[in-house]
DNA sequence: CGCCGGGGTGTTATACCATAACATAACCTG
DNA sequence: CAGGTTATGTTATGGTATAACACCCCGGCG
């Protein structure tokens, strides 16, 4: 099941200027770059991004709080973002890649390591074991 | 060269709020926490936040937004986070261990990983090779 | 002593990121 | 047409982060 390409018309807009912008940006910058288009406030702009995010067309870039449009909408859902901070641009590798070596990814694209930044998200055993945990 | 111990008092301050708390908290969270201890507005947290992150003493967590006081300061600088929906605690497990497989670890430690959050920072191929790459 | 300088701090104001809450419009369907 | 659903518009607000400037303490030094 492939996305189908029903999407809204702000969800289009948005997801036109961040594959035409080629990088990260701000849900405040896209929202600056489509006022001509009739978009006006933030939550427009949100809206329209988080229709892209559950199809998977777009990435929350978390260390830089802004989207990118997907490189490969073939992926799977845990893509990791090497983001080169001269530039902004990003290279989108699967998340498979990760149980590679990470390493290695960074060296086989030339690219100069700075930081890295992992996290997982999801519940920790005690929380699954149904205790309370919050103490 | 191990951390010397001559932390500013705010600085310190903040650290054993975030060991004592356990857990990540927002700067405005420790903002609040700290009010009855003198500390009056963000910059004052920040301040302190950054000289604890340039010692490696916190993490910050990007996918909150929030910092959390290094668990084992002898850890390399490329750490993860394994952040619990539920508790809001973090396992921090050494970059290191990425090597390995990512998947691994997630089911070794009985997390139930719902998304991973991978992200590099550096420079890029283009970008090393001096090339005007704004375009 | 008087001067200077730097680090740490305090304070105000502001910019940026994100969403709650509510109103409206377009559309399909019975 | 009535009623539901989806997308959108609009206002206001809350959360995150920093710029800019003033102040204070303390130590070196003429």
């Amino acid at each position: 099941m492939p996305p189908p390409d029903d999407l809204p018309r702000n969800a289009v807009l948005v997801l036109d200027f961040l594959l035409a912008h080629g990088r990260p940006a701000s849900a405040y910058r896209i929202l600056d770059a489509l006022r001509p288009q009739g978009i006006a406030a933030p939550p427009t702009v949100y809206r329209a991004l988080d229709r892209l995010l559950a199809r998977g067309l777009v990435h929350r870039v978390e260390s830089l709080n802004a989207f990118v449009a997907c490189a490969r909408p073939d992926h799977g859902e845990d893509n990791g973002f090497a983001i080169c901070g001269d530039c902004g641009r990003v290279a989108e590798f699967s998340g498979r890649a990760v149980h590679r070596a990470l390493g290695a990814i960074a060296a086989a694209q030339g690219f100069e390591l700075a930081h890295a930044t992992i996290e997982l998200a999801g519940r920790c055993a005690a929380c699954r074991g149904g205790e309370a945990c919050h103490g």
